[in-house]
DNA sequence: ATGTATCATTGATTTGTATCAACCATATAA
DNA sequence: TTATATGGTTGATACAAATCAATGATACAT
């Protein structure tokens, strides 16, 4: 493997470290067609309709992905740690963003080239078969939420999200790092309606609920809701 | 290339005549790991939740892909006509279809052994590329539908749907391939209210409806039926 | 310390859309 | 030939969820 081109973050001027490379491929190697950035919270790292330059690769911090809808109407379809592919979905078919992603805490992410990342999977094909992997990962999430979005009502939808990120934190019990309106976005809920849903689950022992520190009491009650919708 | 395993159709006993896989890799070459199979309308030809083996391509005929939803709600993501890959998005996560396929006419499929194609694709890269680039074709319908859906009024989704079938049978005027209740499917919307939003766009002269055949009269207003939602 | 934006909450009202019910037309099977 | 299923249509009704409106809480900037 001969990529040696050394680049710079184009943002903070310092040397790419090369890791998520590594990673990427599973193997070490010393420089690469990658450069490193950083956002703040509610910056955007990539936005729909944009051309598709780099493979965007997150190293820290967490973003939402999320659909730009009609008048400022936002789908977040999932949230995204570290390490995760960022301009996945839409590397594969490289032309513009289908999707947005914005940074909901400080974030780190690696910008691959994509011209460098096609001769890494010409070179290397088990690059090639981890992204279909992450890839076809994201298809089965999204069809879910197509069926979710329109076959459940508000209250399954909710549960669904709650237990999402339950997942998503690993823990029944974590502090949310989306406000209300961003958790209805991702429910596809008002901001008004998804506040009454937490308040009723509250009220019905199913969660706790304090300000954005949220435990699920009743997990088993939660997930009947969600599937029952 | 030395892929010579001859097979037959496990349906109609018929020696492939392989000119699907040559389709695939652009290539013209004797033997493959393919199988041809023929359905008969209303067939299903993959079931969301099965195994994938196959990579499956559509030969004559026309399908429609849809997910399964919460008792027997069906939402139709798209049709197709040959050709086309019918097995791809779930082709690329090789596991469990994530969506059904079902003939609306009868049909004839070729379906390429998954082990076959991934040989295909370490000789060849330029299959993958088409992969890809259909692939993520197939990712921005999907992703556009799911804005239509939850975003718009049932007139602009509708709107939207014969708009989109307009471009699949190629005009203006066109006879239906499927039924009222699966036009529904296409815009998430019931039986009864896309009946009563054809005759609806009928007495306004947007549309012409005579049983299947439609015509769009007005396709500057249906547009922007659509747009506006 | 005061103003301003963001975020959260609750109640009242409206409306879009599904559902229910009945009926007709046509094709297919017994 | 009469059944029986499938597809299409229309009207009346019910309800889920968005929207409107008002208000409080918290954080942030000047």
């Amino acid at each position: 493997m001969k990529l040696t081109r050394k680049v710079f973050c184009d943002k903070c001027n310092h040397k790419c470290d090369i890791y998520e490379a590594a990673i990427l491929t599973g193997k070490s190697f010393t420089g690469a067609g990658a450069i490193q950035a950083q956002f703040r919270k509610h910056e955007k790292i990539c936005k729909q309709g944009d051309n598709v330059s780099h493979a965007i690769y997150l190293v820290e911090g967490t973003t939402k992905l999320y659909i730009e809808g009609i008048n400022g109407h936002n789908i977040i379809l999932y949230l995204m740690k570290p390490p995760s592919y960022i301009g996945l979905l839409s590397f594969f078919e490289s032309i513009h963003y289908t999707y947005s992603v914005t940074a909901i805490e400080d974030t780190r992410i690696c910008m691959v080239d994509l011209d460098f990342l096609k001769r890494l999977y010409l070179e290397d094909h088990e690059v090639l078969l981890k992204l279909n992997k992450a890839f076809g990962k994201s298809v089965a999430l999204i069809m879910n939420k197509i069926i979710c979005l329109n076959q459940k009502n508000i209250r399954g939808r909710i549960a669904e999200s709650l237990i999402y990120l339950a997942g998503f934190y690993g823990s029944n019990e974590y502090r949310l790092s989306i406000t209300r309106k961003e958790l209805g976005e991702m429910s596809a809920i008002s901001e008004e309606n998804t506040v009454r849903l937490l308040t009723e689950l509250k009220n019905e022992g199913i969660i706790k609920v304090d300000g954005k520190n949220i435990e699920i009491m009743d997990m088993t009650l939660l997930k009947k809701i969600s599937d029952l919708g």
